[in-house]
DNA sequence: GTTGAGCGA
């Protein structure tokens, strides 16, 4: 089983990965959430990930795709493994 | 501001 995780990009700087798990709430329930920072300078890289127990979850949240965080227009897309 | 980590054998 493969996870239902979701790559979300055009991040405000200013949310934190609870906001982001409090906006994506509403499309399922919410397994992980993560803010992705540079680890070799601390700063925010502008985009994160959400994780979500079903698949039916990860799929509401991409058709979401565009919607407004904080006056921002999410980018939403399944999330590709790392290699 | 756009696809994540870590550093052991």
């Amino acid at each position: 089983m493969s996870e239902n995780k979701i790559y979300v990009g055009n991040l405000p700087f200013r949310i934190s990965k609870e906001s982001l798990e409090e906006h994506f709430a509403q499309f399922g329930s919410v397994a992980e959430t993560i803010i992705i920072s540079d680890r070799e300078t601390g700063r925010s890289r502008g985009f994160g990930f959400v994780s979500f127990e079903t698949e039916d979850g990860m799929n509401t949240a991409i058709k979401a795709d565009g919607s407004e965080l904080d006056g921002r227009p999410l980018k939403i897309n399944q999330a590709q493994a790392r290699n």
